[in-house]
DNA sequence: CTGATGTTTCAATAATTTTTGAACCTACGC
DNA sequence: GCGTAGGTTCAAAAATTATTGAAACATCAG
């Protein structure tokens, strides 16, 4: 039932104990995820990033962990979701047998990453979609009002993926 | 525990008994329902927007849940979300009692007002937020990498909050 | 007023999303 | 090869968010 004290850990593997988050670190935290949430990136993901984004140097897969308080799992995940989306960069040191993490450059483009994955797939399904249903509603001839509706969605959505690539350039451009 | 049936309602009041979705009601749904989902938009708001939208005249309460095969309660609150983001605008007819609803001419413009919304009171919140965390890492000395990086989001943020009323215009401008 | 219609509220429930942790891979140093 | 540090997977649990429906409220016609 009780588990071994921090302190009182075993011999073998000193369990190192990392420190808790300070002040500004929550801040910063809770600003990102405020962020994050509004694209619905959960808010393990938004914490990842925001320890990365105020510490020194990179880190790795047990100092997020253990600053954190956060299980494995999240941390794998968060890790996979951020490198997905080029929000974060490996750095190993040669001889090193772990991975350390720090943020890319730029959150600009970090940030047109993940938007780019979130509406460009949406638009591109919607295209095909759209144009069946203004079929539909001409051939059951609506009222030229919905038609017109509709037409000017269908642009909209045409226009939008022409756009696209410029608005949010895909990573290699 | 039988309801009584549709078409044996009793004389008093006679249900009127909704037609259910048609294939391309259903369809132009999905797609609301799908970008909704990016900005965080519960599918209930998504589908009655969805139906104003395809409907030729504006439709009261009762329509929409029938319809849609909604609860009062999810109709009543999907109906003043999308009053409180100007995306509907009420026809009373004089005379009449219940309001009928039809989506503002502009999605484009409603979909500012949204986003406005949700992004807007972020920007303003984080403000003090991210001077208090960029003053800290200043005081603790931390490495100049962090505090540039600190500074660029706070010179980012305060960009964002000069240029909000001008890219998300407000409804009265 | 009064009664009925039309709408909102909100606590309870349902659905969905996120997190956890233990079992399971995988690759590297030996 | 072998053992193990380092990390991933994924089913179950927890947390969060959305929906329901019955009761409360508001407003208008009579």
């Amino acid at each position: 039932m009780k588990p071994p004290s921090e302190k009182s850990a075993g011999r073998r593997k000193s369990r190192p104990s990392f420190e808790p988050l300070q002040s500004h670190e929550i801040e910063l935290a809770d600003f990102f995820v405020r962020m994050a949430g509004i694209l619905g990136v959960p808010r393990s993901v938004a914490e990842i990033y925001a320890l990365l984004y105020v510490s020194s140097g990179p880190l790795d897969f047990d100092h997020i962990q253990g600053r954190l308080g956060m299980s494995k799992g999240s941390v794998s995940q968060g890790l996979k979701f951020l490198r997905d989306h080029e929000m974060i960069l490996s750095v190993k040191e040669k001889g090193a047998r772990r991975e350390r993490w720090q943020p890319t450059p730029s959150l600009a483009a970090s940030l047109v990453a993940l938007l780019r994955s979130q509406v460009l797939p949406a638009l591109e399904q919607a295209q095909p979609s759209l144009q069946r249903v203004l079929a539909d509603v001409q051939k059951l001839g609506a009222q030229p009002e919905v038609i017109e509706r509709l037409s000017r969605l269908n642009r909209w959505n045409s226009r939008a993926l022409e756009l696209a690539p410029l608005l949010l350039p895909p990573p290699g451009a």
